[in-house]
DNA sequence: GCCGTTTTCGGCCCGACTGTTTTCAGTCG
């Protein structure tokens, strides 16, 4: 068994205790082992004394070491012979807990969605002590919509929907500040549902012409400070809180760490004596003490302004180095996106202005080479008039250049889309995969090795070519591939469009192993999709990627350099 | 079940909302 396996089987063992009714912190027990394991790099066969491991004791640690050597445990099989396994399912109708599902299971015998519908049809539920009709509504209801709904969005799901209640909050009366809060803004590949946090002085107005103007499907619940939807947009689950100014920062906070960063956090106001809510700091005399920005509230407690995306509980209290990690405000450049040449909206001269106002001192743009047709990809003749056109914008310009690329297809075969003659008349030439995705690892491997053993070749872009929760991309051998970038002295992309993501967390870390340099990239088609470079280095965050080694912080003459180097 | 500069017992993060209750349990994040 497999380090994902046994994490899997200790949350199995976990859920079965719930509708046990097993003791909270037993159960919880074996949820921070799993955690444990999960938050230690090492592989299974790496670690010597369990115990040592904060989290895992004698008992997990024991548990943990039948599942190695048997593949099975004595306590998984004794809670497997107590409890029907289909009774896991009914943990995913919401409103039902451990708890509930064990009295529906003692008293009517119900052990699955099925059953659960039945009873309720037949009235059945409301009898139960505790439950009632209404609850038996929302559990009919509860079904019925989790055959409609998703468990989890990716992100690029989320994205524009946030962007449109952003909008909504922007215009919207009554609203002091907003932001987006949960697992969406610590960039998250996907998400339950979305969180916002809004302050504000008229939260029952602004609660009641909320629930009048978006497009609901469902009420949820609508308290005084809570209000939750489900919209009809993807059925996706948003919640908004509505705090006092005051209480903004702490509440932002709260509702933005992920659950073990929120216990970690205030254990360490426990420490001091303190008390941590969404409503700020109780202090040692029992006053309630209130930030105005996040920073403030970290500072408070000594820590640095850890970013949204690195507030997971783990390695954001260990480390030290945050003075080396990537910000938006390092980045000055965009060296991936697309123009009316190929199959992108906008013209070269709307991009680049559309850079310049971004801030940005330089740009690549790199639209598609022939061999991609659906997507007018270029032939070297327009190539060159391509590049004639970015020049004569060029001379208008006073602290701003753009440079002259491509995106260039490494065809089936391994051979590159244009010979080493057209490419070395390009400012920066990037390689990508477009086709053959089913390829065994050793022709992709083939294929990839090719562009990077190129002279002219400076990038590999989204070099997984995965998309979020649709589609795995080709078979790559990433340390291979990182060794061979470190070889050649080639830049990897981290796309930074919430469709791709690419490389992934794992992925950039070997990369900063390896320190091999990373570009962070747009990919832009249109002008808006500029707007995605905060996303990219957010996401750039959790795997503490350093300034560095990402080549767009790189002013416009170190770029220069490493893209004359073959000159 | 885990943990310990309150150290081998007695805690274990904190609060909102709902529905079923007459003061609170269960669920959720």
């Amino acid at each position: 068994m497999n380090k994902k396996q046994v994490i899997r089987k200790l949350e199995e063992i976990a859920i079965y205790m719930e509708i046990k009714g097993e003791n909270p912190f037993k159960i919880s027990a074996y949820r921070k082992a799993a955690a444990a394991l999960e938050n230690d790099a090492r592989a299974m066969d790496e670690m010597e004394d369990l115990t040592k491991i904060k989290g895992i004791g004698k008992g997990t640690a024991e548990v943990i070491s039948e599942f190695l050597v048997t593949g099975d445990s004595v306590v998984l099989q004794a809670l497997q012979q107590e409890i029907p396994a289909t009774l896991m399912s009914l943990l995913k109708i919401p409103g039902l807990g451990g708890k509930k599902i064990a009295k529906l299971y003692d008293e009517l015998g119900i052990e699955s969605i099925a059953d659960l519908k039945v009873a309720c049809e037949a009235q059945e539920v409301q009898k139960l002590a505790g439950f009632g009709a209404k609850t038996e509504e929302k559990l009919l209801s509860g079904i019925a919509q989790l055959e409609l709904r998703a468990e989890r969005h990716a992100i690029w799901e989320i994205e524009p929907i946030v962007k449109k209640i952003n909008e909504w909050l922007s215009t919207s009366e009554d609203v002091q500040q907003y932001a987006v809060a949960g697992s969406y803004r610590r960039v998250n590949e996907t998400s339950k549902d979305v969180d916002f946090i809004v302050a504000t002085s008229a939260p029952q107005a602004l609660k009641e012409r909320l629930l009048a103007t978006l497009d609901i499907h469902e009420v949820v619940a609508a308290g005084d400070t809570k209000v939750s939807v489900v919209l009809t947009d993807n059925y996706m689950p948003v919640d908004f809180r509505f705090v006092a100014l005051q209480e903004y920062a702490t509440a932002l906070h709260h509702f933005t760490g992920s659950k073990e960063h929120n216990v970690r956090m205030r254990q360490i106001a426990k420490a001091r004596g303190e008390k941590i809510s969404e409503y700020g700091v109780e202090l040692v005399d029992g006053t309630m003490k209130t930030f105005t920005s996040e920073a403030a509230f970290f500072h408070h407690f000594d820590l640095p302004n850890i970013p949204p995306a690195l507030r997971v509980g783990h390695e954001e209290f260990e480390r030290t180095n945050f003075e080396q990690l990537i910000q938006h405000k390092h980045i000055v450049s965009d060296l991936h996106m697309h123009t009316t040449w190929s199959d992108g909206a906008n013209s070269i001269a709307q991009m680049g202005d559309a850079l310049q106002q971004r801030g940005y001192t330089h740009a690549v743009i790199t639209d598609h080479s022939q061999f991609l047709r659906v997507a007018n990809g270029l032939t070297p003749e327009r190539l060159d008039e391509q590049r004639m056109e970015i020049e004569k914008y060029n001379q208008a310009q006073q602290n701003f250049r753009l440079f002259a690329g491509t995106e260039m297809d490494i065809l089936p075969d391994g051979t590159l889309d244009f010979s080493d003659d057209v490419l070395q008349r390009l400012d920066f030439v990037i390689a990508s995969i477009h086709s053959s995705f089913n390829q065994s690892q050793q022709e992709i491997m083939a294929r990839l090795h090719n562009a990077l053993s190129n002279p002219y070749v400076h990038m590999i872009a989204h070099p997984t070519g995965r998309i979020i929760e649709k589609r795995e991309g080709y078979q790559v051998d990433m340390p291979q591939l990182v060794a061979w970038a470190k070889e050649y002295g080639k830049i990897l992309e981290l796309n930074a469009n919430p469709y791709r993501l690419d490389l992934c967390e794992a992925h950039l870390r070997l990369a900063m192993e390896a320190d091999v340099p990373v570009a962070i990239n747009t990919d832009a088609h249109a002008i808006e999709q500029l707007d995605y470079m905060p996303l990219g280095v957010q996401y750039a965050q959790k795997a503490w990627v350093k300034t560095d080694l990402v080549v767009n912080t790189w002013t416009r003459e170190q770029f220069e350099t490493f893209i004359n180097r073959q000159k």
